[in-house]
DNA sequence: AATAGATTTTACATGGATTTAACAAAAGAG
DNA sequence: CTCTTTTGTTAAATCCATGTAAAATCTATT
């Protein structure tokens, strides 16, 4: 969901219409107190941030934003008819991701709004990717190839912590307490065993999970040695 | 380190002065050619990338990097004089996480550099380096001039130590304690054995590993005596 | 309660990691 | 220079983390 805070509502119509013609939620609001009203119930994945506004303007609005911890992580576009460098650098500064200037084209605007997202939902993505493994976590499905591949519970939630968390080594007291729920005594072959269903059942793509002795197990794209 | 990739020398210049006066590090390159080169060597934080250059285009140099593993990370802005949305969308599109358009301002430059790299540097995880060994404490991971080092538990551990404390002394008691926990009857060879290899394994960067007789070892960067 | 499927525990083999042991080489002390 | 101490080096001995199979236990569904 973009939410887009604009005053015009003829550019707010065109925006939120041309938003949602490419597959995406959208929803205008007039001003920042509709616009904050909004938001304490939903959290949106963007929002393209007017700076001429009635009532607050968009660089307060991007300020109460960036200042509360339930906000600041999402991504805002500044959209401003001035044009000036000054106006452009303070939005910048202020936190924001991206900066566009009226008049601008949807074609632009679009693509901004897609290169932000990608650069931003990278870290929490509902489908992940690693080589030719797919994982799609709300569905909880998985496919190598293309290929569909059926994980019991533990086994999805197993690979989701490897997937997400790529690259890095994760310990099997890590693995214990973020799947099975914190304390877990001492001794337990638990997570070996999961490992091992799961390097079985992925086939070729089980071999991007790497056990680093004495510490744990990492998931990460093959290289060749 | 930011990389500058800029046929127009002047334009080129103006922008690695700027940064450097930011405090940044930055380095210009002519054309696609000495800018791959010097990416085999080096990964910089940030990449500048002009559209039009002898050679290879922009565009291409941006499809390049994003196809490989090793480079897709790296965040890259696009520059060009052609203004058209066209250049813009296809850019976007295209991976790269910004756009600026010639004549552009420096403040507007620094600024869109700092907020693309406020955006990328939060996933980052720590990395420790000393000279041109760098030690990645998250992932395990351990690579002199880029080349990866396979260390054992016991061996990474004892690097980590010497990393975390350079040019400090570690007595052999003090390393014991502090890997293999507290106590540990008088003699044992143990450490010596673990440094050699350490030493051995890391090559050229081995040599940063000295021992003070008598007390025990130390590492720091070199310099001539 | 019975069944099937998922999950965990148990037990053991294996091979890489770590430590021990033994000796060589180097550095200081006198 | 010789003796002593400390460190380097190697190879063998030991240890212990992991892989694996199979049994035991748990959970949900009928």
């Amino acid at each position: 969901m973009i939410y887009c805070v604009e005053d015009d509502s003829n550019i707010r119509e065109l925006v939120v219409y041309t938003l949602e013609s490419t597959g995406m939620k959208a929803c205008g609001f007039e001003d920042g107190k509709a616009f904050m009203e909004a938001l304490a119930f939903e959290t949106p994945s963007l929002i393209l941030l007017d700076i001429m506004l009635p009532g607050e303007d968009g660089l307060e609005l991007l300020h109460k934003l960036k200042a509360s911890a339930k906000t600041k992580e999402i991504p805002v576009i500044m959209v401003t008819a001035k044009g000036g460098e000054y106006d452009k650098v303070i939005g910048l500064d202020g936190g924001a991701d991206d900066y566009v200037t009226k008049p601008f084209g949807m074609m632009e605007l679009v693509s901004r709004v897609k290169a932000v997202l990608r650069r931003t939902e990278k870290t929490k993505d509902p489908i992940v990717q690693v080589g030719d493994l797919k994982l799609d976590i709300k569905k909880h499905e998985v496919t190598v190839h293309h290929t569909p591949v059926l994980l019991t519970l533990k086994e999805f939630e197993l690979l989701e912590q490897f997937v997400r968390n790529q690259n890095i080594v994760l310990t099997r007291d890590r693995l214990l307490e973020k799947i099975w729920g914190y304390d877990f005594d001492g001794e337990t072959r638990t997570v070996d065993v999961h490992v091992r269903t799961l390097r079985q059942k992925l086939g070729s793509a089980g071999e991007m999970i790497e056990t680093v002795r004495g510490v744990g197990y990492r998931m990460g794209e093959k290289h060749e040695s």
